[in-house]
Order: structure tokens, then sequence, then C-alpha cells
DNA sequence: AACTTTAGTGATATAATATAACAAATGTGA
DNA sequence: TCACATTTGTTATATTATATCACTAAAGTT
């Protein structure tokens, strides 16, 4: 049929790569990220351990694969609630997006801990992580930039925190506002400390439901953005 | 001079305990939980490795001691905080324990994470930790005790969430209330997102300063209690 | 002085990352 | 088709880790 641009070599190449790195996944959702190894994926592909070594170019090679695919998929899920979302108000959207990100990392805790948990020891991330660390808040800046919160912030400390982000962002994505930037970030720490709590299991025993915990945090938060306004 | 209640042998087995857990702790803060590692403590102690088998029963009894020295010191952290601040309102008090919980975090952040962080593979807690963990939430309780909180929560999201806790508490402590809980809990989990983002190093690159954003939330924090005794 | 407990050693099993040297399969040009 | 180069795999090896075991030496006890 037609001909490929990129040689049957290379297709093998990323298929085998897929391959190892559709164990890892499953290593990792089993016993964390410690039970990921090459030698172990090696042997379940019927190979020998420094066969992989051709296609990873070390263990943190692949956790870099990892990492990037789960910050694509994340994304993608919230991109999709985002578009689910676009229907109602703002607000909705807000709600819905914030569901969606739970929902993600409650189906898949270790992917979660991999993007937003303690780092690896001894692991620098890609540059490639950068833009799509982004790419995941995006969402949520857009449903925010819908609202009408860029209106006089209150309080010196806010509005200083407002210029500096104001500043920062000019260079790389003008369109967004400082305010909205701002309300981004407390959205991102408000929800990441909720998630990762009860992903890391320490709400167990604990007596109370996390999802209602969890929408009453972000009735405060649709709160606090109506609280701006009225000011 | 007294006759030591406890022998001389189970003082040395104590202070070799003890030496391997600092050393432990210097791994630590400069390599990650990975470098923690029983072999490398023994050789800097000039013995084999083997040998402090005697002392901890694998590497995880090792990081069960160190969890527990963490929880006991970040909550004798917060305490003295609390010591310090109680001379201040109730408010300038939460203000005092929240600083403290990030400095101490700030100062030690491989500590930090050890406690709150990605939980180790295959590790378990062991009971210990859970009254140490209440240990390091009381102080802010207490203050938030002193506060006139209790009074009518609004929303009924907010409410169902305090009859949760308030059923839960009474079996072990009733002395606090379901709304003290809440706002407690609320502290917890906004104070802690905020805290790991920055530990992690996910706020490097960001043009802002953490503190301020962190002081900003603490503001929004009291500012929801006031917002509660107003209703 | 005899006995028991404790603390250490070296040897060993197992498994991990990673490199190097070598062999085989695969694809490409003349 | 055949020679060549590339890619992919192997085995062997270095290094390091956890953990167990058998054995020895030391310290404390009766």
């Amino acid at each position: 049929m037609s001909k490929e641009p990129v040689g049957r070599r290379a297709r093998y190449r990323t298929e085998t790569r897929e391959e190892a790195k559709a164990i890892a996944l499953r290593q990792l959702a089993e016993g964390g990220i410690g039970a990921v190894s090459l030698n172990a994926i090696g042997k379940e592909m019927g190979v020998t351990g420094p066969a992989l070594y051709r296609y990873f170019a070390s263990r943190d090679d692949l956790l870099s694969g990892l990492i990037i695919d789960a910050y694509s998929d994340l994304a993608a899920a919230v991109e999709l609630a985002a578009r689910q979302g676009d229907q109602g108000s703002p607000r909705e959207c807000l709600r819905v997006l914030a569901e969606a990100t739970r929902t993600w990392a409650l189906a898949q805790p270790h992917r979660y801990l991999l993007l937003y948990g303690t780092p690896v020891p001894g692991y620098v991330a890609p540059d490639d992580t950068v833009p799509l660390a982004r790419r995941v808040l995006a969402p949520f800046l857009d449903a925010l930039s819908a609202l009408p919160v860029a209106g006089a912030p209150t309080g010196s400390r806010r509005s200083a925190l407002e210029t500096q982000l104001t500043t920062w962002i000019q260079a790389t994505n003008p369109h967004t506002s400082g305010p909205v930037l701002r309300h981004g970030l407390v959205w991102w720490t408000r929800l990441h400390g909720l998630i990762s709590l009860e992903v890391e299991g320490h709400f167990a025993l604990m007596g109370f439901d996390p999802a209602l915990l969890y929408t009453t945090e972000v009735d405060a938060l649709l709160d606090d953005i109506g609280a701006v306004i009225e000011s």
C-alpha cells in the first residue's frame, strides 16, 4: 500500500518500547516505583535484561517515558472533561474538571504519584515534561478566564502575588492574566493536597468520605472566586 | 552511682541503633530514600552489613524508626510553635503554626516526604505512627477550638461532612467537635498541598515566591473561618 | 568457673543496574 | 544475488544491594 515514511525496523523498535512500557506500568501499579525493573520486564518479554538497554538508555530513561505518557494521559482526560463541561457554566466546568482530575488519580494512584509524588532519587525530569505539566493546568486556566475573576483583587499579599505572576507569565504566555494564574495555582495546590493525601492512604481509618471532603473544598474554591467578584 | 534500670548492654544497643539512624538520616538528606542502605551504614560504622541486622529486622524496620523520629520531631516543632503563639490571638497562633510547619519541612525536605510523600513500596506503617500523626495535628485543632467556629455551618455538604466527622471522633476523642475537626482537615490538606509541591520542586522556574503564596493561602484559611462566624 | 546471651564475622543466595565483547538476524547497496 | 553495515540479541562480568546462615568471640550472669 502506501510507502511507510518510517521503516519497519523503526516501527518494531517503538513497538517493543511500548510493550516494555506497558509491562512497566503494570509493575508500577502492582508494586510501586521500586518494582519497576528492566530485568523483570525483559524476562516477561522473553528476552534477557541487557537487551532492553538497546531501547532504554537507563532505568531513568524508562521512567521518563512513563512520566511523559502519564502526563499526556492525564492532560487528555482533563481536556476531555473540559469539552464535556463546556456545555454548562464556567463554574460547572470547573467542577467537572476537578472531578475528572480526582477520578483519574484514584483510578491509577501510582501514576498520579509518579507525576506529583516524591521525586525519584537521582532522577531529573526531562524538559519535555514542562509543557505537559502546563497542558494539564491549561483547561483550569481557560475555565477561570471565562469567569469575572480579574476584577480588583483584595488584600495586599494577594495583589503582590498576582504582580509576580503577571510579570512572569508575560514572557511565555501573555494571554493569561495574573489573577487567573493565581486562582489556577490555588486550585492546583488545594486539589493536589486532597488527592495526594487520599491516594497515599492518609485518609484511611478517618471515618469520613473523601469524596465529600473533595466536593466541599471545590465549593469553597468556587466561593473564593465569588468573594472576589463581590468586592 | 545509681543502679541503672536498663543494663549497659541495652544502652549500647540503643546507642548503636541511634548512630545507625543518624547516618541513615544523613543518607536520606543527601540522596533520598533510595540512598539509605544498611550496607553503607555498616561500612561507615566500621562494621559489616549483616551485623546491623542484629539491630534492625529489615530495611523497612530502619525506615520505620526514621519515620517515628520524624513524626516526633515535627510534632515537637509544632508544639513549640503553639506555646510561642499562645501569647497572641488564636488567629495569630494559627499563623505561627502554619509557618512552623512549612519551615520544618523546608529545612528537611526528605523527612517531610518520608512522612507525607509517596509511601515506600511494600512498606506498611506501624501502628505507632497513628497517634504521632494525631499529635502533629493537635495544636491546630486546639487553636481552632479557641475560635468561635462551631456556630451554624453553611452549606449542606459542609454539614454532612461535619456529621460524619462528629460521629467518628466521638469514639476516640469526644472533646473535639466536628466543625473544628473539619477545619483542621482543611488546614491540613491545603498546607500539605502547598508544602509538598514546593518541597518536590514543582514551583521551581515559576517566577513567584512560594512563601508569598503560602501566607496568602493562610490568609484565605483565616478568612474562611471568619465567613463562618458571620453567617 | 561454667553457662548463656549478644554481637560480630564471612559465606552464600538472590536480584538489581549497567557495560562489554561477541554472535546472529536484518536490511541495503552494488 | 552477494557483500556490507546496522540493529538486535546473547553471555559474561563488575558492582551493589537485601537478607539468611553457620560459626566465633566477647560480654554478662549464676
